[in-house]
DNA sequence: AACAGCGGCAACCGCAGTTTC
DNA sequence: GGAAACTGCGGTTGCCGCTGT
């Protein structure tokens, strides 16, 4: 892997992010990542508006924060994705879209960053050459969009008469969870273990995003809602991961033609949220 | 050896959600 | 309740190194 930090020494000027004149922009020293790691190995995350200033930085909040997040994090992983991960990511892509802090979350020290990076330039590619459309799994119909080589013509026509008709072919990808699934910028919770987290509006349950952010899923508070809401999600997706069921039903109902009847994640998600059944 | 094209990846940007006042 | 500030996410950009010609 190329040195990161050193090996894009220009410096590029003045940030539109950043209202201060004279912020640095472009990759990182050795000498800024020194100051950087120190600063939080003695402050810890967090306050990253303020951080450069408080560190001696001459960069803008966002920089520091990313730079920290996907490379000098000591729980931060390099080096070659394995087999095993790539399996993973096929099959949490398969499931979330393009979720990248949520799949990263499920891979212990991969960043979002890094995994959008191997998906774009690597997943994406292979899936092509598979003749399946990555971004919805499923085989590619003869799109003008995907150039496809002799060897996948034969999965095209494959698919192709099974239902030539492309509106059979409903994207599996889940419904913008965004109203359910929230970022947690309090820092107040936090865990993988603790099934219930409260503030003051609401109940929680979180599961850990490598990151170091807290994803959580949130529910309304009720009392009736004492499940344990983590392990619910979490559960769920240890089991897709797991699991063929979830390939050979998809499998099957592709030949159905009624793919868009099976959705086991937002089955999963309503019981988590059951208020989205009424949305 | 020189050049062009391409791939990989770190970093930037804009937006949206959340928190604070 | 609304505005401002802060934070995080996903899409995109652009640089560097590699490879082919």
């Amino acid at each position: 892997m190329r040195s990161p930090s050193s090996s894009r020494n220009k410096v590029v000027n003045v940030t539109p992010c950043c209202t201060k004149i004279g912020l640095k922009k472009g990759p990182w020293t050795p000498e800024e990542d020194e100051i950087l790691t120190n600063y939080v190995s003695k402050e810890g995350e967090g306050r990253w508006r303020t951080l450069p200033k408080k560190a001696g930085l001459f960069r803008c909040g966002k920089s520091c924060r990313l730079r920290w997040m996907n490379y000098l994090r000591p729980s931060v992983k390099r080096g070659h994705i394995s087999p095993d991960e790539e399996d993973l990511i096929l099959r949490l892509h398969r499931l979330l879209g393009n979720r990248w802090s949520l799949i990263a979350g499920r891979i212990p020290g991969r960043t979002d960053n890094e995994i959008k990076n191997y998906w774009n330039t690597h997943l994406s590619k292979k899936l092509i050459s598979q003749g399946i459309d990555p971004r919805t799994h499923k085989p590619l119909i003869l799109n003008p969009n995907y150039p496809i080589d002799d060897n996948n013509k034969k999965a095209n026509n494959e698919i192709n008469t099974i239902d030539p008709n492309p509106i059979n072919y409903i994207p599996f990808q889940m419904e913008e969870p965004s109203r359910s699934i929230n970022n947690n910028h309090s820092g107040e919770i936090t865990s993988l273990d603790g099934c219930q987290h409260h503030n003051s509006n609401a109940m929680f349950a979180s599961y850990g995003d490598d990151d170091g952010m807290n994803v959580v899923v949130s529910t309304e508070r009720d009392d009736e809602m004492n499940f344990c809401v983590d392990d619910v999600f979490s559960s769920f997706l240890n089991s897709l991961i797991n699991e063929d069921m979830f390939i050979n039903c998809q499998n099957q109902q592709i030949i159905n033609g009624t793919l868009q009847d099976f959705d086991p994640f937002m089955a999963s998600f309503d019981q988590i949220n059951p208020k989205r059944m009424d949305e």
